[in-house]
RNA sequence: GGGCGCGUAGCUCAACGGAUAGAGCUUCGGACUUCUAAUCCGAGGGUUGUGGGUUCGAUUCCCGCCGCGCCCGCCA
């Protein structure tokens, strides 16, 4: 609600000093003053304005305070601190607008609305997902809720790297190592226990060592990866096979934590369908890369890195798109993706359906041929590329091709959606059994290795959330049945671990640690649950004690003036920055879409939570015996629980009916 | 060597250039016959790495230094 209010101020505040001092503003700033008590919303704008105008800041504020032409939602505006205009609310008029909003849903995008294709997971198909997926996935899935939830049509994209070194690798693992037989790896593809994945975690990390035993091993690998981008033959059936299967228990786990995509893309018909010539050819043509010839990158397409101008780029720093054996490198195929993903390569998958979720979406996968009735993918306006801030300088090379390439517009809205890496606290390293070498002893964490098997599973770590929440959900209600408790514990464990990926801010590196991940308590998931279970809990009581009592009436009942008598300060101070938070969520939405940063969400519903508990402890509704208040602090309840729900429901947490 | 990022309470983290730098955890003390305590209240905790600069105002912007991390491959 608050959304309107503030654009509306801010065009109020700029009309104000244009008319009073002749100075147009771009932005205005506003911000909530320390206590409610000094007003809800604030700019320091007379600061800035006292410079300019060699005026002191209180003079300005006064007069830009008598020129505030009237907004529908302030009451007015006075003069505080040293040169603060402070602006005041209508509480009553406040509380019922957030009422009706947060009855009323968004409308869909039309069909026809700028689409906006958001990349994430992107799991190399060739063992178990871990936690450093894991934030990827939960990062990616929950800007894909803030972006529908702020009205924008979203594609959702995993791409799959299947024919890549890492397949080559449990592939020659089960060549070479096992010596399984095509025959025998499919009956391991089926089997449950131990699963491919998991499988295949250990035997990418033998592999590993297998080749530090004796690097001419590596022939093995270059042998292997060239069988399988060729695509026929008994070696690369083994990669497809493989590769599939993980995929599919990458979508299972993925699913658990209430993860879902649209389209699987992968590398396979990125080469069979040859996207590549076709980008290399635009490349050519408009001299986004150059042959080198001479130098030590000789015999090269490469493309200059820096940009145009003085510098230029020197063509010995460049980066090497084509090596001179004439192969193309994994940056390459990524511009060629990239270009796919904007329309702009003139070429198209073939898709079939590969995937179908319990609601009967469908998750697509990329072929050479693909079904009639598949939906049309790409023809972004937009792109997020959800990827860890370890390939910036990649993500960068991908832009700039598109952008050497002419297609300025595109390359602004290809963004690198960058977050920092997951890695391990030494002592859950060493929990984990993880051997530190000497010489990073000293480090402050240890990085995630998949190569190196180190680093822990995602399906075990939600399962050990499970188990632990079994626990509380045991001890809580041990009249429950089986299946219930469970399905209450998979909510709260999920809440857990979502929440946990989800409050630290991007750039900020997650150091693993299990007595913090497996917390319930404080700034988690299950307390934001909880909050909510509370108040369902009020209404579950309120129906058995009184079946009849007319809940639907309450938006009609409490008008504004009524609001306004139990919100006025000070008495009302507390319950007012109750209804002042619940109003912010849909602009916090759009702060958070603005500043890709998913955590602010996080906050925002934490501190609501906060605030609503302690409105629970201090108003116990159920046995007010003021017929009037207790009607108005029942739609309060409902109101902070609708808005806690939706902000969980966009980080992807669900209120489970006990707790 | 070059590029990017980080350094805030004992620990883990917040804080569009604005008002008294905030949370959680930990510690200590208190609140369950109640709409279930996965909760709440109170206390303790800070030279925001360091030295300058810009500014009415700096945790935030700029520069130097110290410490730490990531990236810089004809790997992906």
């Amino acid at each position: 609600m608050i959304a309107q209010l503030y654009r509306s101020l801010q065009d109020a505040v700029r009309a104000a000093v244009k008319a009073t001092y002749q100075i147009e503003l771009d932005a205005v700033v506003l911000e909530r003053p320390p206590q409610v008590k000094l007003g809800d919303l604030a700019t320091p704008l007379p600061f800035e304005l006292a410079r300019r105008l060699r005026r002191s800041p209180r003079e300005i504020a006064a007069e830009l305070a008598a020129a505030l032409p009237k907004v529908e939602g302030v009451v007015r505006a006075e003069v505080a601190g040293g040169g603060y205009v402070n602006f005041v609310l209508d509480r009553g008029w406040m509380f019922q607008k957030t009422v009706a909003d947060s009855r009323t849903l968004a409308p869909e995008p039309p069909a026809d609305a700028p689409k906006i294709i958001v990349e994430h997971t992107n799991i190399n198909p060739n063992k178990a997902a871990h936690i450093g997926h894991l934030r990827n996935a939960v990062l990616g899935d929950t800007f894909v809720r803030l972006l529908r939830f702020t009205g924008q049509r979203v594609e959702v994209q995993n791409y799959i790297d299947n024919t890549g070194v890492q397949v080559a690798d449990v592939v020659v693992g089960f060549q070479h190592l096992e010596r399984k037989s095509l025959a025998e790896v499919e009956r391991l593809v089926e089997q449950t226990s131990p699963r491919i994945d998991y499988l295949c975690w250990d035997l990418y990390a033998r592999v590993t060592r297998f080749y530090e035993e004796d690097p001419k091993r590596l022939e093995l690998r270059a042998q292997a990866l060239k069988e399988i981008e060729d695509g026929t033959g008994e070696t690369a059936r083994l990669a497809e096979l493989l590769s599939t299967a993980i995929v599919r228990r990458h979508l299972e786990t993925a699913q658990r934590l209430e993860v879902a995509y649209d389209l699987l893309p992968r590398e396979s018909e990125i080469l069979a369908l040859k996207f590549w010539d076709a980008a290399f050819e635009q490349l050519k043509q408009r001299g986004a890369i150059e042959f080198a010839q001479s130098g030590k990158n000789a015999g090269c397409w490469v493309m200059r890195t820096s940009e145009e101008g003085e510098g230029a780029g020197d063509l010995e720093d460049a980066k090497i798109i084509v090596r001179s054996n004439g192969t193309v490198t994994y940056v390459g195929k990524d511009i060629a993706y990239q270009l796919w993903k904007f329309g702009l390569l003139g070429r198209d998958f073939g898709y079939r359906g590969f995937y179908t979720y319990p609601n009967q979406q469908v998750v697509w996968m990329s072929t050479t041929d693909g079904q009639a009735d598949a939906p049309a993918f790409g023809q972004a306006a937009r792109v997020y590329n959800v990827i860890d801030s370890r390939q910036s300088y990649l993500q960068n090379i991908v832009a700039g091709g598109v952008r050497a390439l002419g297609y300025e517009e595109q390359a602004r809205n290809s963004v690198h959606f960058s977050y920092e890496m997951v890695a391990l606290s030494p002592r859950c390293a060493r929990e984990l059994g993880i051997e530190i070498a000497p010489e990073d002893e000293k480090k402050p964490f240890v990085e995630v290795s998949g190569r190196k098997g180190q680093g822990v599973k995602a399906d075990d770590l939600l399962d050990t959330l499970e188990a632990r929440a079994l626990e509380e959900v045991e001890k809580r209600h041990p009249d429950l049945d089986s299946a219930t408790q469970r399905a209450l514990a998979h909510k709260i464990a999920v809440a857990a671990l979502r929440f946990f990926m989800l409050r630290f801010t991007r750039n900020t590196i997650i150091i693993f640690d299990f007595k913090e991940a497996l917390s319930f308590e404080g700034e988690t998931g299950p307390y934001l649950q909880y909050s909510v279970v509370r108040a369902q809990n009020i209404f579950r009581k309120l129906r058995e004690a009184d079946p009849n009592y007319p809940l639907a009436e309450l938006p009609e009942r409490i008008n504004a003036a009524a609001a306004q008598q139990r919100l006025a300060a000070p008495e009302g101070d507390d319950l007012w920055e109750l209804v002042l938070g619940a109003a912010e969520l849909r602009w916090l939405a759009e702060v958070a879409v603005r500043e890709q940063e998913p955590a602010l969400v996080a906050k925002w519903a934490f501190g609501l939570a906060q605030r609503f508990n302690l409105f629970y402890h201090t108003h116990h509704i159920l046995s007010e015996a003021d017929a009037e208040k207790k009607a108005f602090l029942l739609l309060l309840a409902d109101l902070v629980q609708r808005q806690l729900t939706q902000a969980l429901a966009l980080l992807g947490i669900e209120i489970p009916e006990k707790m």
